[in-house]
DNA sequence: TCACCATATACCTGTTGCGGAATATACTTT
DNA sequence: AAAGTATATTCCGCAACAGGTATATGGTGA
C-alpha cells in the first residue's frame, strides 16, 4: 500500500514543513536550512529519505540541488497534499515558514545567486 | 503540530487497516481480529497505541471493547479521514477488508453475540 | 468460589529512524 | 591544480516501534 509509504514521509516534523514548503514552489537547500532553521545534515538527510520514496525530485544546477514536488504526483498523492494544503492554514509552524520563504527573496537577491526559484525572483 | 500524530497513527499498515474499518463504523477486538486476520496480541497493541493518541475511543460492553472513531474528531482528523475514505477506493487490501466485514455478521450471529454493532445487524 | 472468555500488558528481540560530528562528493572559480 | 561552496554520506548512539510469547486483567456465568 502505497498510502502508507506516504504517510512515513509526513510523519515528521521536519520532512512535513519540506513538503509544505516545496507546495509553494521548488526550493534549494540552503533555502530549506534558512526557513527551517535546521542544520544542512538534518535537511540533507530528509530530503535524501523523501527522494528514495518518491515524494520529490530533484536535479542540479550548478553547486545547488533544487527539489520539486514530483511533475506528476499520483492521486493518493496529490490527494494527501491537498489535504495538507487544508491543514495547514491552522498550522502556526507552517504558516510561520511560508512567511520566512516570503521574505528570503530579498536577503537572498542581495547575497549573491545560488540557482532556485526564490534567486529567480529577486 | 498535531498533522504528525496524525500521520504517525496512519503510518503502519495495520493501523490503517483499523482506522479504515472504523470509518464503516465501531468494532469489537475479535472483529479486527476476524477481520484483519491478525492475532490478537497485535491488533489489541496497535488499538491501544492509537487510543493513547486519541484517534480512537473505546468503551466496555460486558467481556468486549467496543472502539470507535472519536465522536466530534477535530478538523484535521476529519480531513484526513475523509482523504483516506477517497483514496481507499483503490487500495485492494482495505476493499477486501470491508468485504471480510460485510460478511461477518452472518458468521458471528451464528456463533454467539458478542457486544458490538457487528453482531447488532444480525 | 472457580472456570472461562475477551482483552490488555510485560518482556524480549530485531529493525528503523533521528540527530549530530566528521568526512566525502560534485561542481565552480581562480 | 587548488581552494571554495553546496550538498551528500558515513558512522555513531539512542529512542521508538513492530512482532511474538507468556502472563495479567476485567468481566461473566456455573
Amino acid at each position: 500500500m502505497d498510502l502508507i509509504r506516504i504517510h512515513e514521509c509526513l510523519c515528521d516534523r521536519t520532512r512535513l514543513r519540506i513538503i509544505h514548503l516545496l507546495a509553494a514552489g521548488p526550493l534549494c537547500v540552503c533555502h530549506f536550512q534558512a526557513v527551517l532553521r535546521e542544520p544542512q545534515v538534518k535537511v540533507s538527510k530528509h530530503l535524501s529519505y523523501l527522494r528514495t520514496r518518491g515524494m520529490v525530485v530533484a536535479k542540479r544546477r550548478g553547486n545547488w540541488m533544487i527539489y520539486s514536488l514530483p511533475p506528476r504526483p499520483g492521486r493518493e498523492l496529490s490527494a494527501h497534499l491537498a489535504c495538507l494544503q487544508d491543514c495547514a492554514r491552522e498550522e502556526p509552524v507552517l504558516r510561520r515558514d511560508l512567511l520566512r520563504l516570503a521574505r528570503l527573496a530579498p536577503e537572498v537577491a542581495g547575497a549573491g545567486a545560488c540557482g532556485c526559484a526564490v534567486t529567480a525572483k529577486a
